[in-house]
DNA sequence: CGTTGTCTTGAATTACATCAAGAAAAGTGG
DNA sequence: CCACTTTTCTTGATGTAATTCAAGACAACG
């Protein structure tokens, strides 16, 4: 699901990359509101984009999974507005902050890819936006869902039998989607008996995809579509 | 509330200008999953941009002011993913869309300047996603319309008695903040009556801006920072 | 002066949150 | 390997914020 790599590409990705880095579950990649001299490439491993509010409510914004390109705010604006944080054990390719604008003046394709991602991103929280607007839990639930598990199969991330990895908890399902864990769960517990959608001990079968697309209201256009790789 | 504009900046964004244009209300500048051979920047006036969903409901995804870049996503990916339509009379500013390319390779400090504003909308989306999340419909109200309010002052766009211009339905604060037209009507009756805000006939007056932050709960950290303009 | 769009208000309904408590898992230390 | 604690999941009962339904009041408009 990511644009072809050329040879170019791949040196210039290297030059502008300064290392790797592993991490253990739990670990805070970025702080709300901190600055970041680092931004990375999730190369494998996944994660959570959420926001703390006043209150100490929690907004899911995101699931994190490899491919995505996290802190492009703290690359750009200097500061994060979001805290991310490892689920599993994550694998990242580390870029300087500082690196990032010699990249807009060496290699604009490389930049152009950027913004291309932020487009997609913004792309995504407007798809989010609506469905906690609009949707039922049902439909919302649904969806999340839908989404994970598709993302997962552009990246054959998904077993012989179509379930894919999801260990995340319920509750962290229950703050992206706005539900409280008590709804969560029992909508959880519906779509299972329904037979659209089977997550249990950190793993998610879909036994039929489109079935559950359908439920989820997820429309056509909005599929994982192609994405550079930075 | 923009960055300086030096002389080179003018310079290049005028070689990179197409024209102006000016639209009545009710245009659509954009339409949801069609290609779009124009990007344009906000000069005056106000719009929407939104979602339409597969069941005919609508989310309102931001308020378009003047400053605002809209198109981004046609100029990267081709293809919107909202539409836009203009509220007020509107000018704009006009870029080709295969200029936005040429932008990259010769002006690397306007291209930051894109992505940037790309962070800067994906922040205010995620704020948005939040407030729809886990905020009750008079924190999600009181938030919008001091939100609106600091934006209209930090670009002079308050009267001397401290309102300002919004000329939208309620409808369409409704489908902003995901609730329904009747509670939305309810919600702003209440704060009114406090003496919060006042929406009536176009016009927004807030006595106390900061008594209406805590209500809507806003943090300090998310004040109307300065952006470029392009 | 009817027609249409927006705003307003009251009453009935419901989807979801909150409260409460038990059942599995999953760590932790002896 | 087994008690013990802690975390996560599950289920039922109760409460409420927000939706939906219905209808009237304005205002704008041709």
């Amino acid at each position: 699901m990511f644009n072809a790599f050329s040879q170019d590409d791949e040196r210039a990705t290297q030059r502008f990359k300064s290392g790797e880095m592993e991490v253990d579950p739990g670990t805070q990649l970025f702080v709300e509101g901190a600055q970041a001299a680092q931004v990375y490439t999730v190369l494998s491993g996944l994660g959570l984009r959420y926001k703390t509010l006043p209150d100490g409510r929690r907004q899911v914004v995101n699931f994190v999974m490899p491919g995505d390109f996290i802190g492009l705010q703290a690359g750009v604006m200097g500061e994060m507005h979001h805290a991310v944080e490892s689920t599993t054990k994550m694998t990242l390719c580390v870029f300087n902050r500082h690196d990032l604008w010699s990249l807009f003046e060496s290699n604009p394709e490389r930049a152009f890819d950027l913004t291309f991602l932020a487009a997609v991103e913004e792309h995504l929280l407007g798809e989010a936006l609506s469905r906690l607007g609009q949707h039922s839990a049902r439909t919302r639930v649904a969806w999340c869902l839908h989404r994970i598990h598709a993302r997962a199969q552009a990246t054959n991330g998904c077993a012989a039998d179509g379930s894919c990895s999801f260990p995340f908890r319920q509750q962290d399902l229950a703050d992206a989607l706005g539900l409280s864990l008590v709804h969560t769960n029992k909508t959880l517990a519906a779509l299972r008996e329904d037979g659209l959608a089977n997550w249990a001990g950190g793993r998610l079968h879909v036994p039929d995809p489109a079935k559950l697309a359908e439920i989820g209201m997820v429309d056509g256009g909005s599929a994982a579509r192609p994405r550079p790789l930075i």
